[in-house]
RNA sequence: GCUGGCGUAGCUCAACGGUAGAGCAGCUGAUUUGUAAUCAGCAGGUUGUAGGUUCAAAUCCUAUCGCCAGCUCCA
């Protein structure tokens, strides 16, 4: 009479006595070492859980995303267990579940070796072979505290303090107990790969006010072969490293005599940069931007007025004061220089909307723990514009940018990107401008935007810019983290400050609005990303050489010399190997300098007057004349743009 | 800024208390070579910097600068 109905995944109705544990119904899936957990109407819960009501099953395997976060996060409760037996006193925190892996913050008054590491590694394999069985019990908030509390763990205690709930669940595997939501694989032995993978120090609760934890990160995967082939992307990643592959490939240079965040772009580099700024530069004039240069250096009373010094002191240089007590700052955004220059003249309706841009270096102060290659400076040249125009115009305007946007990512061949809509959080009156009216129409515009285009977004509270929302595309790196590229930002903050104005149809003086939008961001981090995206084999278009002619032997330097002068004559970038070494020698060298085309010139080719072109890569191009091989490069790099 | 790891020749690395070494790159010479490394010789260093311990320091200790992994922050 105490039954209940329970669908089972296949579709199956059966029906069991109320409290009948999901591993008793069907016995087969307990000793399946796939499948580590099962949903009850979609929620997920232990293969233990006792059932209660009618309800619908699914199973959760292991190498499903929901499996495999229910794998790490028993791997992090594994390896707190192993790290408590190891060394007693060490106080438990938290320990989540993050991309690829876990971590668990530990307080311990110092912090772990990497031979301790080893340790706690040997541990867990010990403690995942014994099989223990991990089970879940509930109980009452005050006897957990309680329990927490005779246990030493004050970092449980306060989490549990901060619970709403008044029961909360416990796991138990072996002599080991810990808070947890859940849930977790059957018994340690379902885990079977993993490896630890850094120690770091972490703030308790994420804030540099509060102490220091020991963190330490570990990532676990169904099988030996799937955390192998784990660790072998990783390495590949590495090798793709825009801060190894800018020093191979001799692109740029940190160098702590000028030092750190400041970083020197070598010839071959500073050629990639100067092809991308006239890129930009051209797609931008050829949309009705109009380009401006203005001073890197600026009064501070100009920060004052535009509010960057109450919201962005922090990341600002202090001031350089002179005799005459003027005090001067480098700017950290071009911002109020483009605004001054909108404030030059007298606006029409007629004359909106006005689109100014600059390739603008601006400098920040980040903190040294924060710098890091190319992608995190202290003085770096912004893909800047700013759009001054009336507010019906602010969707065609933004449509506009994405437009941009999408050509711009196509030409660099960018396809894994997303549209992020920030916005402000609309509790936090601290750090976004308190005005309700205001955000909320700008957040309107920029959603309308979007659906112009037809694109879907996700959206984030709390990661506008103080002044207005914004829409961020998030491009994801080769490791799979996204990061924001370009960005369009509303702002109707800045024009109340600096009182921008237009004369309207009707003869009024009223505030026009502003757009900031970054298109290839900074030029420093484009480059960082662009050496990823292409680890170092830069399209022709882009790459700083685009032919390396090479010799059988020196009796044809005269005939290679000539091509070399042919070619660099019509534009293309050449550079000619005269060294008196083997040919596979200078190959090979064009080949790991990832130079698009090697030309080869041997005997054959000085008696036919033509070139054996070489592609990177090995595949070789049946010999040509010069003339015929300049259109082949041109109708490559149009292919590349595009334009084929 | 904080926690931890690491700084040796231009580059990649060895030496881990007992006279700093290799490969590549560089220079010189020989070789005249057909699609990813021809051979030989030469040269190259106050071991990031500054102190300290020691008969003796690249090696141990302290401070400092920088790099790396995280935390925090972000274009």
């Amino acid at each position: 009479m105490d039954s209940i109905h329970v669908t089972l995944p296949d579709g199956k109705v059966v029906e069991v006595q109320r409290g009948t544990r999901i591993d008793e119904i069907t016995p087969a899936i307990a000793t399946n070492g796939n499948i580590v957990a099962a949903k009850i109407d979609g929620r997920p819960v232990d293969l233990s859980r006792r059932l209660d009501s009618d309800c619908s099953l699914a199973w959760v395997s292991i190498d499903s995303p929901d499996g495999l976060d229910v794998l790490r996060h028993s791997t992090a409760h594994l390896m707190a267990q192993a790290v408590q037996s190891l060394f007693p006193g060490t106080q438990v925190t938290i320990g989540p579940t993050i991309e690829d892996g876990f971590y668990y913050d530990f307080k311990r008054d110092r912090s772990f070796t990497p031979e301790e590491i080893e340790k706690i590694e040997a541990r867990m394999e010990e403690i995942a072979k014994a099989n223990l069985k991990v089970t879940r019990e509930e109980m009452l908030r005050s006897q957990a505290i309680e329990l927490f509390r005779r246990m030493g763990e004050d970092y449980k205690v306060a989490i549990i303090e901060d619970l709403p709930d008044e029961v909360v669940s416990l796991y138990r595997q072996g002599d080991w107990v810990d808070l947890c939501r859940g849930p977790h694989v059957p018994s340690t032995g379902a885990i079977k790969a993993f490896k630890l993978t850094g120690v770091a120090g972490a703030y308790w609760r994420g804030n540099e006010k509060n102490e220091m934890l020991q963190r330490i990160y570990g990532t676990a995967w169904p099988t030996r072969q799937a955390l192998k082939e784990h660790l072998r992307l990783l390495e590949e990643a590495k090798k793709r490293d825009h801060r190894k592959l800018g020093q191979e490939l001799g692109l740029f240079m940190i160098s702590d005599v000028v030092g750190p965040g400041l970083p020197i772009w070598l010839p071959k580099g500073a050629m990639v940069r100067s092809i991308l700024e006239r890129y930009i530069v051209d797609i931008e004039r050829s949309m009705g931007y109009q380009h401006v240069n203005t001073p890197q250096l600026a009064r501070v009373d100009l920060y004052k007025r535009s509010g960057h010094w109450d919201h962005f002191k922090e990341n600002m240089y202090p001031p350089m004061e002179f005799e005459n007590k003027e005090e001067l700052v480098l700017r950290p955004m071009n911002c109020p220089h483009h605004i001054t220059i909108y404030k030059h003249g007298l606006h029409s309706y007629r004359d909106l909307p006005v689109r100014l841009a600059e390739l603008g270096t601006m400098y920040r102060y980040e903190r040294s723990g924060a710098l890091s290659g190319l992608s995190r400076v202290r003085a770096m040249t912004l893909n800047d514009a700013h759009i001054f125009c009336l507010p019906e115009q602010i969707q065609a305007e933004t449509v506009g940018v994405l437009r941009l946007i999408q050509r711009v990512y196509r030409d660099f061949g960018l396809k894994d990107y997303w549209y992020r809509l920030s916005l402000r959080n609309p509790m936090d009156k601290a750090n976004f401008v308190d005005n309700d009216a205001m955000w909320d129409g700008a957040e309107g515009y920029l959603r309308q935007a979007l659906d112009e285009v037809g694109v879907s977004f996700k959206e984030a509270v709390g990661e506008a810019a103080y002044y207005g929302p914004k829409i961020d595309v998030q491009l994801n790196d080769v490791l799979g983290h996204s990061e924001t590229l370009s960005t369009v930002q509303l702002d109707f903050y800045l024009p109340e400050r600096f009182e921008l104005e237009y004369v309207d149809r009707d003869g009024q003086y009223k505030r026009p609005v502003m757009i900031h939008r970054g298109v290839i961001s900074t030029m420093e981090r484009m480059m960082a990303f662009l050496i990823e995206h292409y680890a170092g084999n830069f399209p022709l278009w882009l790459a700083p050489v685009q032919v390396k002619v090479v010799t059988v032997t020196d009796q044809q330097l005269d005939y290679a010399r000539k091509v070399s002068a042919e070619l660099t004559a019509a534009g293309w970038r050449v550079e000619l190997d005269e060294r008196n070494e083997k040919l596979g020698y200078k190959i090979r060298e064009a080949q790991l300098a990832k130079i698009p085309y090697a030309v080869v010139i041997g005997d054959k080719e000085v008696e036919a007057q033509t070139v054996a072109p070489r592609r990177r890569g090995g595949e070789n191009v049946a010999p040509l004349s010069v003339s015929d091989f300049i259109q082949r490069l041109k109708f490559e790099v149009a292919q590349e743009r595009g334009e084929a």
